[in-house]
DNA sequence: GCCGTTTTCGGCCCGACTGTTTTCAGTCG
């Protein structure tokens, strides 16, 4: 078998990615042979919940140490996660591949297919993969099928024809852009009193799946009909007198839907999720004997709440709970206890501690990004320009970075509040060494390592790595931790509790960085470093004076790591900063 | 398969849109 899960070294080869995705794979399985709904929810809901566990699960299991109480995680997925982390696999998922057609799981995943369409695919015409569906498209064949009117088939042949793009999910950028021009048309349509982003980009989410759109509008089926005007729609997959799916030019989907004034409160709760805080706050009015859904929150027919969210949380005996936070990971007990956290925001954010100049790969000159970030009115500017290893975006070698040094030296002369700290983004070697000798290292104010190649070693050998490059006393900060590329590259293995207590011991801190293809650290390594107490260093990694605008991705991810203010290294005035970066060297 | 100020069985969120359904199943948000 390639890629052996077994552990070498005490650090397991399975992830908690990985046996989520196990727990996924059954649960999609489980669905094709139409097993009890409840049974395959709790599947789902297991993944989700390994997700968000904050110690790698297979680590615990193979040092023999008991599993933390999970939520979701009963007696038998205990067991589960025990074989899955030191196989890999387990016996059910095998039963179930034995059993289930291999291409019936990709079947599923297309748009308006289920678990009886796929059966019924199987049983009249013996399509079991994408390849039989398109040949039945073909010869036309399926239109014969109970149910598979043309507008199921339209919808299918897209969906088959640009897979790859309809089941892509898109960056926050590119969700933003697309997002804006849309509100701008809807909020200038007659009728509509108010239109609010909702879904997976007002949470903040690092990927968007699509656009979630609520407005508020008396007459809905009127403002339906002059809302799919919008010129780039391309195909209106459903539409009704409230809600409508379609999807544009781009690939994107949106989905609409219209309530009036007295449930948008309602409505915006619901669409904006998450499914899981949604369904927690719908159990949580029924234990109180009501009934909440997108219209409002009902003791039989009387109306307790729905204008407001505010009023729909308040009517529940809770504050209003941040978008961000908003994942049924513990925010609807926290609230409970008036316990929620007060999230870090841009404002609080005093510096940058990780940008680029012309002198490696940056676009601007050194004194542009100061004087950039001089009129942002932040009291510091780390510059960190890539260290010689990275030749690719022309890394600078010691006497370069000599050279830039006193350069900062003359423009802080110039500047005024401002102060640029000087950095170097160093590259981790594979040995977990540094890429410049320390005689030049220990003149900057800090040292941001990164791992930018060898993206393959083991978990064990990446952890070794990174604890060694924290043992140089100049090491400050572990820039994108886990080298993710969104949509691209999925992060590379590595033991991030002992990275983060490790940092702690050495006085090291971890960045977020807001790239928003990067987002590294994600939200649950956030609340991993807050709970280890290791400041985080929200960066924008700016190679233009435009991106320090990204910062406000990063402050995104923090908050929906529960990050507050105190729990984030560059909310730190100048002085505190200098001596929280002077380590005991 | 999980879970319990309704406890160890019997529940598990609730509603819109589509199709050929004439009273509801399938899929999705
Ligand atoms: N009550 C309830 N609400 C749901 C359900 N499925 C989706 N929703 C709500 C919560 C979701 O955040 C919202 C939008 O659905 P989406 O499928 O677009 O999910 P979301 O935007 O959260 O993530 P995405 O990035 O689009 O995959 O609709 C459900 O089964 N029950
Ligand atoms: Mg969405
Ligand atoms: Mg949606
Ligand atoms: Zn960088």
């Amino acid at each position: 078998m390639p890629g052996s899960p077994r552990a070498s070294a005490g650090l397991p080869a399975v992830d908690n990615e990985r046996i989520a995705r196990v727990f996924e794979e059954i649960a999609d399985l489980l669905e094709l042979e139409v097993a009890n709904p409840f049974r395959i929810r709790a599947y789902r809901n297991a993944a989700r919940s390994v997700r968000g566990a904050e110690s790698s699960l297979a680590a615990l299991v193979l040092a023999g140490e008991p599993l933390p109480k999970l939520p979701g995680i009963g007696e038998d997925l205990a067991e589960k996660i025990q074989v899955i982390s030191r196989t890999g696999t387990c016996p059910l998922l095998e039963r179930l591949h034995g059993e289930v057609p291999a291409g019936q799981t990709e079947l599923l995943h297309l748009p308006s297919i289920g678990p009886k369409r796929v059966r019924l695919l199987h049983q009249e015409l013996g399509i079991d993969s994408l390849q039989d569906l398109q040949a039945a498209l073909g010869n036309g064949r399926l239109a014969r099928l109970h149910g598979f009117g043309p507008r199921l088939l339209t919808q299918l042949a897209t969906a088959l024809k640009a897979r790859s793009a309809s089941e892509r999910r898109h960056l926050q950028p590119d969700a933003r852009a697309q997002a804006e021009p849309l509100l701008r048309f809807v909020r200038g349509l007659e009728g509509v009193t108010d239109a609010q982003v909702a879904g997976s980009l007002r949470r903040r989410r690092d990927t968007i799946g699509d656009l979630d759109i609520v407005l508020c509008a008396e007459d809905a089926s009127r403002v339906m009909a002059t809302v799919l005007d919008y010129p780039p729609i391309s195909e209106v997959m459903a539409s009704g007198e409230t809600r409508s799916s379609v999807r544009l030019d781009s690939g994107l989907q949106v989905d609409f839907r219209i309530v009036g004034r007295q449930s948008f409160g309602a409505a915006l709760q619901y669409f904006t999720g998450s499914k899981a805080h949604g369904i927690a706050l719908r159990r949580r009015a029924r234990e109180r004997g009501c009934k909440l859904n997108e219209y409002g929150l009902f003791r039989g027919d009387e109306r307790l709440a729905g204008e407001t969210e505010e009023g729909v949380y308040r009517a529940l005996g809770l504050p209003w709970i941040v978008p961000e936070l908003r994942e049924d990971s513990g925010e609807i007990d926290a609230a409970e206890r008036g316990a929620l956290p007060h999230l870090v925001e841009l404002r609080d954010l005093r510096g940058d501690l990780h940008c680029h100049t012309r002198d490696s790969d940056g676009s601007n000159s050194l004194r542009d990004m100061a004087l950039a970030a001089q009129r942002l009115g932040w009291e510091y500017l780390a510059i960190t320009d890539h260290s010689q290893h990275l030749n690719i975006a022309h890394g600078m070698d010691a006497e370069r970075l000599a050279r830039q040094l006193d350069e900062i030296d003359r423009v802080n002369e110039e500047l005024d509040g401002l102060t640029l700290l000087k950095g170097c983004e160093v590259d981790i070697l594979a040995d977990g060494s540094l890429d410049l000798p320390d005689s030049l290292l220990e003149r900057l104010d800090i040292v941001v390592g990164a791992v930018h190649g060898y993206f393959r070693l083991s978990a064990a050998q990446h952890t070794r790595r990174i604890l060694r490059a924290m043992d140089s006393p100049w090491f400050t900060v572990l820039a994108h931790p886990t080298g993710r590329l969104l949509l691209e590259r999925d992060a590379f293995a590595v033991d991030m509790r002992a990275v983060i207590r490790h940092a702690r011991q050495r006085g090291c801190f971890l960045e977020l960085n807001a790239q928003p293809q990067r987002l590294d650290l994600d939200e649950h390594y956030c609340r991993l470093a807050k709970e280890e107490g290791v400041l985080v260093s929200i960066a924008s990694d700016a190679h233009r004076v435009f991106d320090f605008a990204l910062l406000d991705y990063g402050v995104g991810q923090a908050r929906r790591g529960w990050l507050e203010r105190g729990d984030v290294l560059n909310t730190r005035s100048l002085a505190q900063l200098r001596s929280l970066l002077q380590r005991s060297r």
